[in-house]
DNA sequence: TTGAAAGCGCTAACAT
DNA sequence: ATGTTAGCGCTTTCAA
């Protein structure tokens, strides 16, 4: 069972290590021949290069780590819960490792923590990965860039709002998207719209409420402090928020609920309270998460392509990684989709 | 930016780098006060070891490799959807990781390639994991064990069904669980009863039906091939399933789909056709993904804990690491449960 | 175009 | 209880 070295391949095909090297990375100075006779000692013992080897030699180690929230996750794992726009994201992430033959490495990490910094730098001191790839909200947090930066690692940042010019950023025009499902409910004939937002220190949740009032107001439509309640991102606080919101706005026809699962639990609140959507009450969303798909009626929503954006981080990662940070570009916006459904309709007008 | 490495640390401390070693590894023999002078130093210096020198250089590499199922994720990164098994999986292996310090690689691997045992030990022979944890339908693939086997790898493996014997098996008893919604079915009155089935290769397909079957049986309701059709996991296909079941047998109160998102498809097909539930017909699932909350109705289905069983498979990964192969056990079963909620009901009698 | 030799930062025998 | 010395399997100077 002992590993085929460098060595083994050198030997079979008689030649030096260096050589062996050489073709290996594909360098140049290498005459056919030799290559070939390489090529085939490789291929006759099942070589591969060991990537600690390479690492510890070299100077890259072929890893990508994502650096995933931890509290989050924690809170996923106790309800039992999988993360879609985590899975997604990896899907994206995964794709394009495998091509680039780069491995991926999944790290928690605690942006809450006040030893952060401590606890980045260990973990780059010790996987010494050649890139990393931030998900929010550590992809906005400015202490993990600062650790970041200092460990002097390449990085790559998934829906980042602020400093857009530090790492590669990959974003999502929230605020536009806000704005034309806002906009797709106004053109329905809604002007009494409510919305349900997220928590404030995400800035997914400011964006998209920038968005609707921009929307309401650009189409003349006065804004209602009473029709915007808080929700948490949660199906819970969707539900408690169409309850507040027929209460406050009792001439309420639409609702823009700042995350999907918040909008299926306004779906289910308007249902307990006898409305019917969208024929009482029109719906939308945003995310698109599977289950849009799955309720009755489906949901209006917005199409957020995380596993795209998260291969597009990942390719702009390692084209900076290849380059040696030679090319510094802004941030790379991905187009988003407006996905019309049942759930939302013109308004009624009897 | 220069890495600090051992060498640093034993001169800081004035000791030879073998102490400071032995300290790393919480190794004994070692003297109160070096032990003290070593942590100070290291402290001081935010000393971490490295990864891949200590793999390049002891017997472990602290490496966890996830052996993902590259087919099946390519078919939901086209999708856009994300993998909530798989999502739940890895937040349990995470949680693991964290704690014994292993880190977590994510791999693609290709069941169906032709060169698979080549792909595979390449894959090991480059990152030489401590263990690999396999997931459906690695798990159960005899190819994959053998080619682990081969490299001398420990592993454990998720949703296996065959050749319990080998290496570290998480499972659920699938067919008890089938089984016993089955029977919830029938006690609530149903006696014809539809199975959408997953694809055959799967071995969840299978167990699934058998639990189904013996759970009629059993009840002494006779068998139908004309109930049952075939599925391939997706919603569309719980669609068309609910149609055919519509047309070849009419009387038709219940059915089973054999995982939920082709139980939200029944549901919709259902709906569809006018009919409703669950009062024309009562409809189960298996899995109990987010989505069946928010269906309407909400469905009844079996909630697997995947989080949990993976997080069990990574402690008897870890525990067979530790102690070097010393007790072979049997599979470690994980308990299932049946969530009655709206989707099913007593069976109409008018 | 090719090769020899010196590390990379650790662990592991083998002293002491 | 502590230190010395080899490697682990590569990449990287530096020579030839």
């Amino acid at each position: 069972m002992a590993a085929v070295t460098i060595y083994d391949v050198a030997a079979r095909s008689g030649v030096s290590i260096k050589s062996v090297s050489r073709v290996l990375n594909g360098e140049p100075n290498v005459s056919a021949a030799l290559r070939e006779k390489v090529a085939k000692a490789v291929e006759a013992l099942g070589y591969r290069r060991s990537l600690s080897a390479r690492s510890l030699a070299g100077a890259s180690s072929s890893l990508i780590a994502a650096l995933v929230d931890a509290e989050l996750t924690i809170e996923h794992w106790r309800s039992g819960r999988g993360n879609d726009y985590l899975s997604r994201l990896e899907l994206g992430v995964l794709m394009e490792c495998r091509q680039a033959d780069y491995h991926l490495m999944v790290e928690l990490v605690d942006h809450s923590s006040d030893t952060l910094e401590r606890e980045l730098s260990a973990l780059l001191a010790s996987i010494r990965p050649d890139g990393v790839l931030l998900t929010p909200p550590n992809s906005d947090h400015p202490r993990v860039l600062d650790a970041l930066d200092r460990a002097g690692v390449n990085y790559a940042r998934i829906g980042a709002e602020q400093q857009l010019s530090r790492g590669v950023c990959v974003i999502m025009d929230e605020r536009q998207a806000a704005f034309d499902i806002t906009a797709h409910l106004i053109a329905l004939g809604h002007r009494r719209i409510g919305l349900v937002t997220g928590p404030d220190p995400y800035s997914a949740s400011r964006l998209r409420r920038a968005g609707y009032e921009k929307a309401m107001t650009a189409h003349g439509l006065a804004l209602d402090e009473a029709a915007v309640v808080e929700g948490d991102f949660t199906f819970p606080s969707g539900v408690r928020g169409i309850e507040i919101l027929m209460e406050q706005v009792p001439a309420i026809t639409a609702v823009f609920a700042s995350n999907d699962d918040m909008a299926l639990g306004v779906l289910q609140g308007a249902a307990a309270a006898g409305m019917s959507v969208p024929r009482d009450l029109s719906v939308v969303g945003f995310d698109d998460t599977p289950s849009a798909l799955f309720s009755t009626p489906t949901l209006t929503t917005i199409r957020q392509p995380v596993a795209e954006m998260a291969a597009e981080a990942a390719r702009g990662l390692m084209t900076r990684l290849r380059s040696d940070e030679a090319e510094v570009r802004g941030a790379i916006t991905i187009p988003y989709q407006l996905i019309a459904r049942q759930s939302s309709g013109p308004v009624r007008t009897d």
